[in-house]
Parts: structure tokens; C-alpha cells; sequence
RNA sequence: GGGGGAGUAGCUCAGCUGGUUAGAGCGCCGGCCUGUCACGCCGGAGGUCGCGGGUUCAAGUCCCGUCUCUCUCGCCA
């Protein structure tokens, strides 16, 4: 008999009654009835009653048996007694009557019990990390993580797709977030930096002729965490294609999440073909550029109701500054004066000056609160009628026009489906409410007001995985802080404009610079960024061009991406693509809210390892071996 | 770096406008219990109320400072 087990604790059915057998595992839950003893048994693979009487010679040992402890049980499987089976498990019908207990690694008593679905302090769950792992959830959010891995890299292999290594001991990149560093020995006052992504490493990948690469590559950044952005480290699937346009990148991809989403999402409907939404566009329409299509609310221009009204406020604004415009998010079912003060006080916490609004209730058919008052009737009316997602006179919609990147238009019910929702316009019950600014400034506001909406009133679809494309994004962007024009995201993407054109622009011509788009992407979902991506920039005249319209000369570019430059003389092909986010995939299709609960051993939000207490001090010797000396803050106080 | 919330038994939490000996559930220890699967019943141990200072006859409760955790904004080519 193998020494510590012949079966695992899920193992065991009917058909084995009779059988003797040994198991391991841990004491999961222990049930004493004084003359009989049962000892529901886990490891990984499930959970196996076990029951010991007076009778069985074990007794005694099972006796002191307490939560946790690692024991390995002989006995003999046997049918659980007419009435006592427990269909709600994989075993549930059979019982192993133990004869013999070895005690393989007894527990202290624990800090968190992994029994039961109780919420405990993260900290705690952090620095006991492995037995908040032994929990089934978490246990199978990690057995998850690794399905879906499998799945993309058989995904991606199938698709033509090779997997590359690239350093994790690199160069720091002067663009982007801060870098990890590791001090270089060898090299006294030089430093390595962790791999941000491997986005150089790629390319140059594509410069070497490999043609398509992937990896499900660890990117290092130093940035605080987010519920859905993990401190320190994370997983991209990272992919790169040689010889390809926007369109082929998105073919290669779109199968791939789609595929995975539908593998691994329990059966909820996945987007059938990814609708491509321009990034001004998604701006306009959802106040985001990562938009939760689930939400069939649409952010409607009003400008043209409130120009020269009676509501001063608004009117006088909209007379001084030409740019200013009167956004409004209808709110169906949200017609109520309390509704409408909660809202307008949660504006206030988010730090706006309030959130005005227009509520209709029957007999008041012509709009009820302060601003209806004062714009009056008519235009009042026009708000109601004209909130039903389609264009006219006083309401604007900036609902893009969505196309597929198989370049098939959607049918405006798939466009819009804010016009389902209230074909005639608002009714009786519902509210409208208003954000007034400069785009700019308004547009985090008003997405946020719409996801807010959305979620109060109930609106979104649940059980789905909405995706889109987010494309043309600006190339460039303006620097309010330094009053210089910057990349607006980063400098290796393509312009999305014709080349010789772009080479003989003029460097002063803010304008037209400001106007260009990049061949830059996103993908959604529900509201999540999953990816970025990008056609590269592989051509040095234009790259150089591109830094000069930021203000950076080619000395500039030499010292920070040198390598590239410097590949890009010798014969560089087109190329593009895009790195999906493993972990966020992962806490989607697990349902979960948060990152930690996908990650075997995370790291809190201030960048510790709880449990392998990093960072930590180090040595002297090894500071000097680095010819590193501390310096330190002051302490506080 | 800014803002919100939290810190009371091993864990989750209650503790009112300051007032006698700080409570409950789970866990732990002991006893009883032969069919449970969140087993049940009886008893017990366990608390510098995060830390420091202040106000007061009296502070878990009020004030100030500080530390820790958490969410969030800044940040995230």
C-alpha cells in the first residue's frame, strides 16, 4: 500500500464499498457525537466523510484529532446507512470507516478558519495566505486562473503564434510608470529595471523576423493598486504580428477572448462581434474610454435647450464660454424628489457643485423641480421628447455609429440601446439630469453620474460579458501643467495619417498635431480595460518626426529608445499588437471585484508581501556589496 | 501625496446622550451525546477596548496627536 494514499478524497463512490483504502488530508470538519465520531476529510480534490466509532481502534487517536490537522486515515469504504447519504456531494453516498490514524502534521489553533464562508480582515487573510488558499473559493479562483492560462496558450499556439522569453533584468524606460530597480553589482552607481512590459522586446522580436509572438509575459511597474490593478507585478498576454494592419490584429484576437470568454464564463452571453467605438466618441456618449456597455444609458448634448433660457445659471455660462456644453444623463424610473437629492448630494461628495436635474410625476407633465421652473415648458418639453436616443434639434446624441472590425454596421437597436428603453422620450416617473463644462472637465463626471444611474436604478444587463473596441485614440495630447504637447499614450504607436504629410507638417502647427489620431486600441469589457495595443511606429523618419512634434529632438529619441532606433535603420516590418490583461480576465470569468482574489500570493495595497514580509531590510555587507548607502526620511515626529 | 471608513476576546461584531463587574456568535478548553454533514446540550478560560496625551468626579464612548488596515482620488508610456 502506498505510504500516504491509495485514492484521493474524491475519489470514492458506490462502487468501491468494500474496499480497503488510505487517504490523506486535512481535518476539514469534525462532528462528535461522543459514540461515533465523523471527520469530513479534504484535499485538493474534494472531501470524503470518514466516521469512527468505539469499536474501530482508532478511537482514541481520532478523539484528539482538532480543525486543520494533516492526518492519513486506513479504513474501508462502505455505503453510507438508507437515509444518511449527503447528495450534495461528489461523495456523498459513501463513507470510509477508519481503523488506523496517523497524525501527519498536526495545526496550532488558526488565526482564520478555513471552514465556512465567513469575510475575514485582508491583512489577515494576506499574512495567512495559505490557508486562506485552502478555502474553496479562493482554492478554485487559482485552479481557474491556471484553466484559463492553458486555454489561451493552446489558443494562441493554434492561431500560429509562438512563445517567447524575454529579460526580466532590463533597461529602465524613461516613459511611463516608475520602474522597479535592481542595483548592478558589477557596475557600481548602475541599475537594472524590471520589465514595465515587454513592449521593446517584442518589437524587436518582429525586427528579428519571427513574425508572430506571444508570451504570457510578468510586467513590473511601480504604481499604487487599484481594486483591479495589482501592485508591483501582474500577467499580460502579450502579442505581437508582423505584416498586419489594425483589422488583422483585432481578427487575431477577438476569437481568442471570445473563445475564452465563452470556455470559461458559465454560459453568460459573450459579445458576438466586437463593436469598434471611437475613442471621442466613447468620451461623448458614456463619459469613458473604457465604457460598460451593459449600461443603456447614453450621455445626451443639451446645449441648445438651456442657450439664452430662463435657468441662469446655465445660460450665463453657456453665453461666456463658446466651448461650455449642457450634458444630460435621462434617468429612467429615478423621477422622484428624494432620488434626485440623493443624487445631487453624492455629486457634492464627489466634489462637484451639484448635479441639477428635471423629474416628471403624473400631473406634472411639464417637469417638476427648480430647473424646469426656470427654462420653462417649452423646453422643458423639448428635453422630455428629445431623450429617446435619437438625434433632433435641442438633443444631441453622440452615439457612434458602431461597425464591426469585419467592417459590418450594427443595426441601431444594437447601436443604441437607450432607444429601447424610452422610444417617446421620458415619461411620468423618470428624471433627467444635468452636468454643465467644458467637455474636458465634465466628462469624468458625467460617466461616472451614468454609471451611478445605472446601477441605482438597476438598468444594466447582468450575466453578460459586454466587449467593444476603443479605437483612434489622440496621438497626442496637450500638457496643461508644462504647456507643451505630449504623447498621449506612447510614442511607438503609428500615426493614423498619411505619411509624407505627417513628415512635412510644421512642428508649430499645434492644431493639426493636437487633431491627429494614432493607430492605437483598447478592448473593454463591462466596463474594464482588459488590453492596449497598437499599430507600431516602424519607420525611424516618422518616429522622429513624432518626437518633434512633442518637442523632443532626435538626440532625445537616441537616448531613450536607442535600441529600437537604432533597429529600426535595418530593415523593420510593419507590425502591431496588444497585451490583455491575464489577471483582470481572470477576475471577470470568477466573477470576482477584486485582483487579490486571482492571484495565488498577492501583495497588499502598499506593495508588502504580508507573508514573506517584503520588502525587507537588507545586510550591510550586501549594501556594500552594491555600493549602495541608505538615506534615509526623517522619521516623522 | 489628498480624502472617506475602520481598529473592542484567536476571528466576526454589538456596546445609545460619558456612569456599576465591557457583551454575543464562531473558535478554543472540559463534560455529556451512536448517524451527523453549519450536529446538539451544559460548563469554562480568554480583553493594557491599536498606541500616546488631554478634558472630566468618571472615558471603549468626547478632544488632540500617532500608528495600522481598507476603499478611493492623484499616478498608471
Amino acid at each position: 500500500m502506498h505510504r500516504y494514499r491509495t485514492h484521493t478524497c474524491g475519489d470514492l463512490r458506490e462502487t468501491q464499498a468494500g474496499e480497503e483504502v488510505r487517504l490523506s488530508g486535512w481535518c476539514h470538519r469534525i462532528r462528535d457525537h461522543g459514540g461515533v465520531l465523523f471527520i469530513d476529510l479534504r484535499d485538493h480534490y474534494g472531501i470524503t466523510q470518514c466516521v469512527i466509532d468505539p469499536d474501530s481502534g482508532a478511537f482514541a487517536a481520532a478523539e484528539k484529532l482538532r480543525s486543520e490537522w494533516v492526518v492519513r486515515f486506513d479504513g474501508h469504504v462502505r455505503r453510507r446507512p438508507e437515509g444518511t447519504e449527503n447528495p450534495e456531494m461528489p461523495t456523498g453516498f459513501v463513507e470510509v470507516y477508519v481503523t488506523a490514524i496517523l497524525i501527519l502534521g498536526p495545526a496550532a489553533e488558526l488565526p482564520l478558519p478555513v471552514f465556512g464562508e465567513h469575510q475575514y480582515p485582508e491583512d489577515m487573510r494576506l499574512k495567512y495566505r495559505f490557508l486562506d488558499l485552502r478555502r474553496e473559493k479562493l482554492h478554485n479562483n487559482i485552479m481557474l486562473r491556471g484553466a484559463i492560462i492553458d486555454s489561451l496558450r493552446a489558443r494562441m499556439k493554434a492561431g500560429g503564434f509562438f512563445e517567447f522569453q524575454t529579460p526580466i533584468l532590463t533597461a529602465s524606460s524613461p516613459e511611463g510608470a516608475r520602474d522597479f530597480l535592481v542595483p548592478s553589482r558589477l557596475h557600481p552607481g548602475k541599475f537594472y529595471a524590471l520589465p514595465q512590459a515587454p513592449q521593446q522586446f517584442k518589437q524587436l522580436t518582429m525586427v528579428a523576423g519571427f513574425d508572430r509572438y506571444f508570451q504570457i509575459a510578468p510586467c513590473f511597474r511601480d504604481e499604487d493598486a487599484r481594486a483591479d490593478r495589482s501592485p508591483g507585478e501582474f500577467y499580460q498576454l502579450d502579442i505581437e504580428m508582423s505584416f498586419v494592419t489594425q483589422e488583422d490584429v483585432f481578427e487575431a484576437v477577438e476569437p481568442v477572448l471570445r473563445g475564452i470568454f465563452e470556455e470559461f464564463g458559465e454560459g453568460k452571453p459573450v459579445t458576438q462581434q466586437f463593436p469598434m467605438i471611437s475613442y471621442s466618441a466613447a468620451i461623448r456618449a458614456y463619459g469613458s474610454d473604457k465604457p460598460d456597455l451593459r449600461n443603456p444609458l447614453l450621455i445626451h448634448d443639451v446645449t441648445q435647450a438651456f442657450r439664452d433660457s430662463g435657468f441662469g445659471v446655465f445660460a450665463k455660462r453657456l453665453a461666456a464660454d463658446p466651448e461650455a456644453r449642457v450634458w444630460a444623463i435621462p434617468a429612467p424610473g429615478g423621477g422622484q424628489r428624494t432620488f434626485c437629492d440623493r443624487m445631487d448630494s453624492w455629486a457634492k461628495s464627489e466634489g462637484q457643485p451639484g448635479l441639477a436635474y428635471i423629474f416628471w410625476r403624473e400631473g406634472e407633465e411639464t417637469g417638476a423641480g427648480p430647473v424646469a421652473k426656470n427654462v420653462g415648458p417649452e423646453r422643458t418639453e423639448h428635453i422630455r421628447r428629445g431623450l429617446n436616443g435619437v438625434p433632433g434639434e435641442w438633443v444631441q446624441v453622440p452615439a457612434p455609429e458602431l461597425t464591426a472590425s469585419t467592417g459590418e454596421k450594427f443595426p441601431l437597436e444594437v447601436a443604441n440601446p437607450y432607444r429601447q428603453l424610452r422610444p417617446e422620450g421620458l415619461k411620468a416617473g423618470d428624471a433627467v439630469f444635468f452636468v454643465l463644462g467644458k467637455p474636458d472637465d465634465i466628462y469624468k463626471f458625467a460617466g461616472l453620474a451614468r454609471q451611478r444611474l445605472g446601477t441605482e436604478l438597476n438598468l444594466a444587463t447582468k450575466d453578460v460579458f459586454e466587449f467593444c473596441w476603443i479605437v483612434d485614440f489622440p496621438m497626442y495630447e496637450w500638457n496643461e501643467d508644462e504647456k507643451k504637447i505630449d504623447f498621449s499614450h506612447n510614442p511607438f504607436s503609428m500615426p493614423n495619417f498619411d505619411h509624407d504629410a505627417f513628415i512635412a507638417l510644421d512642428d508649430a502647427d499645434q492644431a493639426t498635431t493636437l487633431s491627429i489620431k494614432a493607430f492605437q486600441y483598447d478592448i473593454v469589457c463591462n466596463g474594464i480595460e482588459l488590453s492596449s495595443g497598437a499599430i507600431r511606429n516602424h519607420r525611424p523618419d516618422i518616429m522622429k518626426k513624432a518626437f518633434a512634434l512633442a518637442g523632443y529632438d532626435e538626440a532625445v529619441l537616441l537616448e531613450k529608445f536607442g535600441g529600437m532606433y537604432r533597429a529600426f535603420q535595418y530593415g523593420a516590418p510593419p507590425h502591431g499588437g496588444i497585451a490583455p490583461g491575464v489577471d483582470r480576465i481572470v477576475m471577470l470569468l470568477a466573477g470576482e471585484e477584486n485582483l487579490r482574489e486571482v492571484v495565488l500570493f498577492p501583495m497588499n495595497q502598499r506593495a508588502e508581501d504580508l507573508l514573506m514580509g517584503a520588502p525587507s531590510e537588507v545586510t550591510p555587507k550586501q549594501l556594500r556589496d552594491l555600493h549602495i548607502r541608505l538615506n534615509l526620511p526623517e522619521k516623522k515626529g
